[in-house]
DNA sequence: TTGTGCTGACTGAACGTTCAGTCACCAATG
DNA sequence: CATTGGTGACTGAACGTTCAGTCAGCACAA
């Protein structure tokens, strides 16, 4: 029912807290969270917590490295050999159409502690570095493309930078208003408008960018499953 | 020094409590905001803000509405001819590309402020609301500029969807890590994106798609200015 | 006098953090 | 083998602080 194998079992004492914090996030947020809650998803007690860690803060950033740790490694990378699919791979990988309530719960605290960063050194350091990553990535992904000549030669990191403000602004969206309907369409849009602009001029690229304009809500056609990854939904996918 | 004249001389308490919570805001951020900073900002007392506000988030919740107020009496809305400038000139607003220091705090306890959504029943319905209000502008832009035959026939309501969700993103992201660099690219390049898939094919614009690719960061050339406003900085422009 | 805007002192609860001490375990010593 | 000393994981009970919220009462206007 978690988020890895490491949190249904965990081997040590700091895989068992780190399992802790996962279900306090996802039960009170981290608005929500306290010392105490923490220590109550878990057999130990509160004051083990301050033995291992030096104060709460730390036990947050640590956790935020493990996490972060966790999704480096889960993000799809090499099981694609169309960079436009490998891109929509990604996409659907971290804005998935529905959220099942456990992940929707950590996504929601996800998005608080991002927050915090506004105002805390510690936590934008780890944003700014758990951003760069994505970023990389897709910028990678997208350099492919315009190697293989599938895609114009337009900027990757101009490009990888509107994707992973728009894979944010969703993430932030859907945990703090009422918009899950639209997300579907959301990434329907951003992957035909991104097409618009990777392919264009008829150059490559099998997309017809006019396709869904007809479908109001819900997917536009036929056009995703294709690229649908098997583990899409036992993971955090956070960042 | 305000956001406006109402906050550097207000006319009653309940507009000096706001403009002393706008301050607070910015000196602390959200995670830092006591009611007593809030008292601290203005020469009444703490108790005098429960004397006019049920609780503290009662205040906040009036701040909101307060602030989606004046925003949404200060967005661009008529002073374009042309559906792209128009655009781009709401996208200038919401989106400058550098923030005084005071916005950019106030900037990022919005975004605190939001976050507080995702865990928080009524600061949820106040931004799903502010975030409707915002998309329905766009979308009505992006429906005059078809009827206009300057736009191909997309989904206004998905590409206002996808619009928001950018801005959202870049507010988000840029209060929460250490991207104010790249801001100025991203908006030239969401413009860049945005005109290629409302434009595209040569059907009508004089947009050249490909115009920014060489400028890796800064403006790309001289294509704004055009359609800065005149008291774009004056104002908190937070949604 | 009655009411209104306002204040300073106060309260109760929540929470992070500390600390003295227990317990299981292990290695070295006699 | 039995004893001793030492170590690290762990605990329960506090402590100190911070804060939202309360309340009795003051000053002044009608």
């Amino acid at each position: 029912m978690g988020l890895t194998d490491a949190f249904d079992e965990p081997a040590d004492t700091q895989e068992a807290v780190m399992a802790a914090t996962y279900r306090a996030l996802c039960r009170h947020g981290y608005a929500g969270l306290t010392i105490q809650r923490i220590a109550d998803e878990f057999p130990k007690s509160k004051s083990l917590l301050y033995h291992h860690y030096e104060s709460k803060d730390d036990l947050l950033l640590e956790f935020l490295a493990f996490m972060l740790e966790h999704f480096e490694s889960t993000v799809p990378s090499r099981e694609y050999d169309d960079a436009a699919a490998h891109l929509r791979g990604i996409l659907g990988y971290v804005l998935p159409d529905t959220l099942d309530p456990e992940r929707r719960e950590f996504t929601r605290a996800m998005v608080e502690l991002q927050a915090q960063a506004a105002h805390d050194e510690a936590y934008r350091e780890h944003f700014t570095r758990s951003s760069r990553f994505f970023h990389d990535r897709i910028e990678t992904v997208v350099e492919c493309g315009i190697e293989e000549g599938v895609f114009r030669e337009v900027d990757p990191d101009r490009i990888a930078t509107l994707v992973v403000t728009a894979i944010d602004g969703a993430r932030f969206r859907r945990s703090t208003a009422e918009v899950e309907e639209t997300v579907p369409a959301l990434r329907a849009e951003l992957e035909a408008t991104l097409e618009s602009r990777l392919f264009a001029d008829g150059t490559a690229g099998s997309s017809d960018a006019s396709r869904d304009v007809e479908g109001v809500d819900g997917r536009p056609n036929g056009e995703r499953g294709v690229d649908e990854r098997p583990d899409a939904s036992d993971d955090g996918g956070e960042r």
